[in-house]
DNA sequence: TGCATATTTAACACATCAGTTAATTAGCTG
DNA sequence: CAGCTAATTAACTGATGTGTTAAATATGCA
């Protein structure tokens, strides 16, 4: 059970049509219908995924008579993003050259460059 | 069916198990025992949430005698935070005023700032 | 060979997810 | 109010995810 806030974020994230929604709220607020627009999937199928990504705070929701607009909440998405972070360093490549470096001019025999 | 890169990689990150586990392996690479010490879960368990991690390209994995070693790839890591980044300007606070300020100089009729 | 250790696979249970269609709710308008 | 449009909820289905225990596999060593 995902109750915490990055794992809602994260799952939120996994669905291809979850992301192309959040695409779409990057050129502007939408309704239901609208967003629904490209996909071949059912009113009430795009409802509920609007439903998950409120819930992961990645849009926000506001009515408007009939129609319920949607807007991006890009909060979570720096959150998941600062989460990564922490491992930069592990794709930084100049990062990886420095650390390589530095174990050559210590001699560490755990030297990555000293593959066989 | 999640078969593209991304959900791959971000349904792998939905779990706290396979983050912490990705957490464990930045401080060096483990055998499965070790990774599961953690855990009250039991070790399948564990071995399938490193093969998860592996389908999603975030971790490799060795064979030494009968361990069999676990190393973060943190290439997917930059992935998903390339994606996110597109969406960057929309947690930039310094961005948001400098686009209300811009709507604003230019008199844009959608000027959010001149909400009511 | 035969045992011990490390890990995976099999078989199963149960929960959640993503979709469907049908019914319902909400708000506008004639 | 009746009817229209927008959207959600209900009820159901099938697939996937996460866990379990028991059995199988892989490797090293006496």
């Amino acid at each position: 059970m995902p109750a915490d806030r990055l794992s809602l974020i994260f799952s939120a994230l996994a669905d291809p049509t979850r992301r192309a929604i959040l695409a779409r709220l990057s050129e502007g607020e939408a309704t239901v219908n609208e967003l629904a627009e490209p996909f071949d999937i059912s009113l009430p199928a795009i409802s509920r995924h609007l439903k998950v990504l409120e819930n992961a705070g990645l849009i926000s929701r506001s009515r408007n008579a009939q129609w319920r607009s949607s807007k991006l909440e890009a909060g979570p998405l720096r959150e998941a993003t600062e989460w990564m972070e922490k491992y930069k360093r592990f794709w930084d490549a100049s990062f990886i050259r420095l650390d390589a470096h530095l174990r050559k001019i210590q001699n560490d025999p755990e030297d990555p460059g000293a593959k066989q």
